[in-house]
DNA sequence: CCTAACCCCTGCTTGC
DNA sequence: TGCAAGCAGGGGTTAG
């Protein structure tokens, strides 16, 4: 479940390899993925025509991330905005044989694709991106202009980026204290900070010593410091690893995040606490399956 | 104003 | 061993 580090990491290297590159033709297998919202079947042959006319020649120009989406930008000012949700995930492989790029050599797949996951192909300049996404919850939305773009107005609902400047302690304290529910609910709350998820949200509540279902308002100004420092350590460690790879999240050339190692609490249910030794406990909050230690979170 | 439930979808896990 | 039901999960939407 690709949440802030992982599309991060994907966006970096995206970046490094399709940027200045072509679209030279674009086969769209699933039209539901880009037909945005409300889609009805009658609708979508529409919407994939669209999507398959609009981007086929563009050539890319940037690659950004807000929250959990990625946004292409291409020369002519036009935009594609992914959503990679659950198990959305991009696999770019260059043409021919493995070449030396930005110092460091191509890695080869070994996977076939495209498979039967695979439901957008952007064949490129040098090489072919291929969108797979087993669970099918990703989008992939196209706007013909920049004002399209900010009239849809898609990023309305998010809060601010963990990484920015704007997401001071203060600002964490007076969220939380806004709040009458429990912890975890409102660091998962795209609206409040955007990009954290369920890996995350537990790992930061275990760097600071929280319960996750703990009452968001009953937090302490010390225990918000902590919480705080923690998320704004741990997402640029885990982007410096290049994400976590659990389930389906792989990196461009289709490696895995090594973040997932350093996981304190998340998917380790049942096993010893890396501080105390006790079992680490597994509940749910929020509708998510959580894992804290009842010793050292409180 | 909030929270809980539902939904989208498939693959893995669990239980019989 | 096989199969069906259950579950997971981001996040938008709907119901309560």
């Amino acid at each position: 479940m690709p949440e802030l580090p992982e599309v991060e990491s994907l966006r970096r290297g995206l970046e490094k390899r399709i940027i200045g590159q072509k679209i030279r033709r674009i086969e769209v297998r699933k039209p539901k993925l880009v037909s945005g919202k409300g889609n009805v079947r009658a609708a979508s042959a529409a919407k994939k025509a669209r999507f398959t006319r609009g981007l086929t020649g563009q050539r890319f120009t940037a690659v950004e991330r807000r929250a959990k989406n990625l946004i292409f930008r291409f020369a002519s000012g036009k935009i594609l905005l992914v959503h990679l949700k659950m198990s959305g995930q991009f696999v770019y492989k260059e043409r021919g044989r493995a070449k030396v790029m930005g110092g460091h050599p191509i890695k080869i797949s070994e996977s076939e694709l495209p498979n039967k996951h695979t439901h957008v192909i952007f064949e490129l300049s040098r090489g072919t991106l291929f969108y797979n996404d087993t669970r099918m919850f990703g989008y992939l939305l196209y706007y013909p202009d920049q004002a399209s773009f900010e009239k849809e107005n898609h990023f309305a609902a998010l809060g601010v980026e963990p990484l920015s400047p704007a997401f001071t302690a203060d600002y964490l304290y007076k969220a939380l204290h806004a709040k009458k529910g429990a912890l975890k609910p409102v660091l998962m709350n795209q609206g409040i900070v955007a990009g954290l998820g369920n890996i995350y949200a537990d790992e930061a509540a275990f760097a600071a010593g929280i319960r996750p279902g703990r009452k968001a308002n009953t937090l302490t100004r010390a225990e918000v410091l902590k919480l705080h420092a923690a998320i704004k350590k741990i997402l640029p460690r885990a982007i410096r690893l290049g994400g976590s790879s659990v389930i389906s999240y792989r990196l461009l050339d289709e490696s895995r995040g090594n973040y997932a190692r350093e996981h304190k609490v998340y998917n380790r249910a049942g096993e010893e606490c890396l501080i105390c030794a006790l079992p680490l406990k597994k509940i749910t909050v929020g509708g998510r399956t959580t894992v804290y230690c009842q010793r050292c979170q409180r």
